[in-house]
DNA sequence: GTCTATATGCTGATAGAC
DNA sequence: GTCTATCAGCATATAGAC
């Protein structure tokens, strides 16, 4: 059925534009380029996707799709001092998984993330929506459980910008970079584990549980 | 005299290359919008610099001449506990300022460095040798004074990776960034010694100096 | 040293045969 | 739906006039 086959051309499309884009950015990777990982006809982009830019688009919104949700629940698992260590450890063991992920699609989810983020293109506001605002605005909850009630607006957001940034810089894994930040000597889960801590400690050594917001 | 004008070609193609990269990284940057931008003509570039490639590549070995010779200084401050902090305190501010330049070339430098994070071309072991490196070097030197002695590597580049990552977050300064990692209310030096004086206390909250190594 | 004109190749996109 | 052939545009780079 010719209905069948053109579904798995465009799907397979789909995954290539995935792959290819998150190796070589955008502007970098060309239509052909697509084509030929997807074992499809240079026409079959424009015509199933109508261009190259809307292709892109429609990566994001596939990738995107669900991937802050982990995070947004844990602020309401918080309930007593205990909780609230409990719950920092786990959201940023849970981000850094995110971010250090090395199995597609989330590998090419970051490594896309991570182009736009040094050039922001017309995605940006579906991954500000979709992926930074989740993830900051349920940072930022739970801090504030930490933080006094009156605390300024720039007391705050020093501390969110300092945890996520922690976060964040794994995002770069290209070969020179993996190397630089993650030591040869530690398995990765080990690795993942004492930094998780180390982040979790460096929140928690300094503030302390105050109540929900 | 011919000489004189040609030398003032060279480098105000040079100039423009800088900031032309800087805007759009490397492969969106034109040969002719850097020669319209420095008023020479298309044919400039290659004979002055031979290629764009070479070009570039003169840009970064222009951009990063000395810059980090300031952090480098630094840990050999160290006397004692009080100096050690102040040595820290230091080491941030100053590492802050250099990647939140906001005037030209500095400010082209970073962004230039930023792009080189997404994707590493061959002028990457320029920077790793001339930036990364000596800026990683210091810090590691610096943290080494409040680790016991017999602290093993993976703790070291934890400790390390984790204040780094808290000053190159702020590479990432397109106009989404900006609002999103600087406060709106607050002035750039209060903010930028409100940050330092953040990592400097997560680093003395949790270590003391223990001597030199 | 500076210019014009041009060579060569790749890009995204489309028209039209099948 | 899938293909080939082709378009217009822009890229880097260079040869050769001045």
């Amino acid at each position: 059925m010719t209905h069948e086959y053109s579904k798995d051309a465009k799907e397979r499309i789909l995954n290539a534009a995935i792959g290819q884009f998150a190796e070589n950015g955008f502007a970098a990777t060309s239509v052909r380029q697509i084509c030929d990982a997807a074992g499809v006809n240079v026409a079959a982009v424009n015509y199933y996707f109508r261009s190259k830019e809307q292709l892109y688009h429609e990566v994001f919104r596939v990738l995107f799709e669900d991937v802050s949700a982990p995070l947004t629940a844990i602020p309401a698992k918080v309930r007593d001092a205990g909780s609230w260590r409990a719950a920092l450890l786990e959201w940023i063991t849970m981000a850094l998984k995110i971010v250090t992920a090395d199995q597609p699609p989330k590998s090419s989810m970051v490594k896309l993330i991570a182009y736009e983020r040094t050039s922001p293109s017309s995605v940006f506001p579906l991954l500000h929506e979709n992926f930074f605002q989740p993830l900051r605005d349920s940072l930022a909850q739970l801090i504030r459980m930490g933080l006094p009630k009156d605390v300024d607006e720039v007391t705050a957001s020093v501390w969110e910008v300092s945890i996520a940034s922690q976060v964040l810089v794994f995002m770069h894994r290209s070969p020179p970079w993996d190397e630089m930040l993650i030591p040869r000597d530690a398995t990765r889960e080990d690795w993942l584990n004492r930094t998780a801590h180390h982040i979790e400690e460096g929140i928690s050594s300094r503030l302390s549980f105050q109540g929900g917001r």
